[in-house]
DNA sequence: TTCTAACCGAGACGGTACGTCTCGTCTTAAT
DNA sequence: ATTAAGACGAGACGTACCGTCTCGGTTAGAA
């Protein structure tokens, strides 16, 4: 959609030094001056690139934004593109959730992601594209090493995988975004053995009990 | 915070009216335009006040927000003093996050509550705000009721209170600002029953069952 | 200088419609409501211009009033390029103090150039910008006349012409500003007759008293 | 009149300390930060005085400033009760206007003068005070001296005492005020011959002299 | 001598305008 | 024909004062 114009100019003749420029500037820009203080006017000196330029091709701050951290994710998707697999599902888990925690602690990262999950919770039209390029394909990954687990035996056979990968990574990403707790790597790690073991006492199912 | 003004006017004579009008106005407001139209100007005169008496008491728009919601939250707080508890934890749950589900879903507060989540996200300041005013007493509700269940063995002894918490509530809140999906009532009792359960195999855990 | 902006915007591309635009508002308006109530956002609002057009090309409300009253008396200043001449010089400067009487009197012209003196009173980089626009061409025009007369023998060879100038319009306009007493064509033959003649008594110089 | 309040306080109970603290305020305030800065607020923080015991006693800004100059000028009028009297009037009118020339030229008085004929030129009503209460009495003392003379016949016969002071005076203020030319004791010395010897020639009025 | 009505300092209030900033559109000049 | 540059109409920002309005606390003059 972010890359859908409103009138649909030529888009043969869309200069790419630009398009980089302009997805650049606003990575950095919103990392420096944060969210609230990006303006399109900033964006537009910072890349040496008139105003006009930007509304051409984008239709708001945010559909850049997604943009924006749609080309520098592309970049990594491909380094990323499965997670762990050593058979030991509880160690991928814990890899993988602390993956997340040093990327959402990473200043690099943290501000700009704060600013595009701002732009998804209020735009619903982002909020698409975001679940299209960005959401899914992630999603997509996680579930095939939930799928390959549950294949093994190693998840229960009612499991929802989508409803699983909430309950790793939506503790996770909350807790982040609403600064609730400290993100740590004990915290990823505990997530993912309460979330494996459950709430539930071990005790009521072991066979002494019977 | 959100309370306590830059430098503290004398506060005595501070005009009680107006505080609500304004209070009621920046809700109604951010309601009807949304987060992102959401102007003081517009709230001081919908509230029929002078600019200056919002900036005299609240340092941002954030801070007039947040103490909109507590505003309302404090009134019903009173009547959800505490979960449901009826020794069946499973139902109790559901039951408790079926009520977060229609909150989250219904129209008068989704804006609100949208552009509560994106002040706090941008804002460490507001962020320990709304951690002390409303969050964590919410939070010591929700303990409350878990803590019961694990004094009646209804847990596994080595649970964290506060991460099983975020293991119920974090996906639904998750899927709620992010529209990764749709929040029904179906969604909630499934997080409860994978929560409660683990994502484990119950076969693994009791072989003699088999 | 008024036409010097700050940091001088390129200026080709001044829009020449806001310009005039601004100017009569500012003219009109002040003559309306008056000095004091004159406000920027009046203009731009009457002239249906953003208020950062005026600040891009003036650097204060004063600039603004005294290009307004400029404006209108470039267009006027070509009539009036010379004062009456018909060899009888008593009769010819009636004839210009009285139209200064009347252009006093004028009620469309009495606030726009009350509000230029105060603005010229406070502040010496205008009354700069005044003096070389608007008083030097109309005090040149004063001068040429009265130079005729002296090279004709009809003023006195001492008289320094600048000074005859201040001793013949001083008293009117200081009469108007401070309204000292009623502006009329009888004080303005009054000035003539007085000035031209001198406070002396005539006998002392008539050849019967030596 | 800017004695007379509004709705006529008691006035018995008026504290003489809080007036003349106020009146010092204002004409210490417009003589540092100028006319156009002068607000209400400051004057009554610097005189260490409520806002509302300003407004209770004057009814606007301008009618403090009046009140402010009158306080000063009255406790030197006493001394200045007259003009000086040799006998030789040229010379008294140029030490009486080489004495309005210091005091235009006096930076302790400048801004307010400068202030007090603003508000003057826009407001009747205050332009009806200042000439009973400042500009009457002064042109009285001037009035008496030329009387004087004109009884010695000194004067021409014909003469209206009201416009040889305006001949005289009017051109120094007025240049004072336009800043149209440098006020100098050779200005005032000037203005005093010109008027009084007149802009005619000598020559024709007195043939046989040549 | 107490009462009480006014003035006093302080400053919060509903407003208006300030001068600045950014928005999204439109125009120009130069490549 | 697209770009960078940037002027434009619009309007919100946060600040400064406006003139009005309490609020307690003196401070007389009348009781």
């Amino acid at each position: 959609m972010s890359e859908q114009p409103k009138a649909a100019p030529s888009a043969t003749r869309r200069s790419e030094a630009s398009r980089r420029a302009i997805l650049t500037a606003a990575f950095d820009l919103v990392g420096e001056v944060g969210y609230a203080k990006l303006t399109i006017e900033a964006i537009a000196a910072r890349a040496g690139v008139g105003k006009q330029t930007i509304y051409r091709w984008w239709p708001s701050k945010g559909a850049v934004l997604v943009d924006a951290v749609l080309m520098l994710s592309e970049d990594r998707e491909t380094r990323t593109a499965a997670l762990p697999d050593t058979d030991d599902l509880a160690r991928d888990l814990k890899t993988a959730l602390r993956a997340t925690v040093a990327e959402l602690n990473d200043p690099r990262y943290d501000q700009p992601l704060r600013a595009l999950n701002t732009e998804i919770a209020h735009d619903p039209q982002l909020a698409a594209t975001y679940r299209e390029r960005l959401h899914e394909p992630m999603q997509e990954i996680k579930r095939q090493r939930l799928r390959k687990a549950w294949k093994a035996g190693q998840l229960d056979t009612d499991i929802d995988l989508d409803v699983a990968i909430d309950l790793l990574w939506g503790p996770l990403l909350n807790r982040w975004l609403l600064r609730t707790g400290p993100l740590t790597e004990e915290y990823a790690d505990r997530i993912v053995d309460t979330a494996l073991g459950g709430l539930n006492p071990r005790s009521w199912l072991l066979p002494g009990r019977l």
